[in-house]
DNA sequence: CTGCATCCCCGTGGATACTG
DNA sequence: CAGTATCCACGGGGATGCAG
């Protein structure tokens, strides 16, 4: 497998914003359509459970699934296999009789579980502002 | 990472997030339905563009809408109405004639950003990565 | 300018049943 | 055990029109 890091997008820094060209009208930066669709990924349903799941240890088909609990089969899949596609995760068949199938974080699927767990750790840190600010928010709105 | 249980207050009716059924599997974390209800926000559509918009300086409602382009009225309200109720904008009206908006990142809103463009920032460097791996991922789906 | 309401299409995701 | 196929309900989200 390739890396192809030959042409780093430009920007300002870390905590700054990406570049922005004065002279482009909509906000379109070729990046945004991929970088959208990462996102979209990330933001589905389950990928980030399966991702958290997976970054302790390699795991089975019905491991996964009895872990999450509530998915069904058919959501497992679909979210193994774009994870899959997008090179996050191996999956490896054991021929045997009862057939086996281990899914493993790869070391692009790895990295990206570091932001992923920054924001998760974010998330947990600041749900009660949240929820007290959804609280106030829809009092506010019911007593109207 | 270890997840750890923290009581949650049991508020799911105004939220939209579903009751979750009795019968779940070991993994029940009750952060998790508040977690998966934030990174929700952030893999939706649109928060993330206007986050990244509102980062930088508090903008208009149609600032915003000229800059993004693509999004419609519809969405563009409905994100900031959600971003609102989260407490990471808020929402400033001027009652002059023409009526004027001003939209700006709390200082909690600010706090998710930056965890949300580490995540970008890792998005960009390895879309290649990623885009590579769907190609192959891809043909291998077609010879088959 | 801002924002709500309505209609409507379509993708996501849940339930179920069936194969290797 | 792992995976596929089918059906279907729900909500996201675009287009348009109207109101403050």
């Amino acid at each position: 497998m390739k890396l192809e890091r030959s042409d780093l997008p430009a920007r300002t820094e870390a905590t700054g914003l990406p570049d922005l060209p004065p002279g482009r009208g909509p906000y379109e930066h070729s990046d945004c359509k991929g970088v959208n669709s990462v996102l979209s990924r990330v933001g589905d349903k389950w990928t980030v459970l399966v991702i958290m799941l997976l970054c302790e240890r390699p795991r089975r088909f019905n491991e996964l699934k009895r872990m999450i609990g509530s998915i069904s089969q058919r959501m497992l899949t679909l979210t193994l296999r774009g994870l899959e596609r997008d090179g996050l995760v191996t999956r490896t068949v054991f021929p045997t009789v009862p057939p086996r199938v281990d899914y493993e974080l790869t070391p692009l699927g790895h990295g990206l579980s570091k932001p992923v767990q920054a924001l998760g750790l974010w998330a947990r840190e600041h749900l009660p502002e949240i929820e007290t600010a959804r609280s106030a928010f829809d009092d506010r709105g019911a007593s109207s």
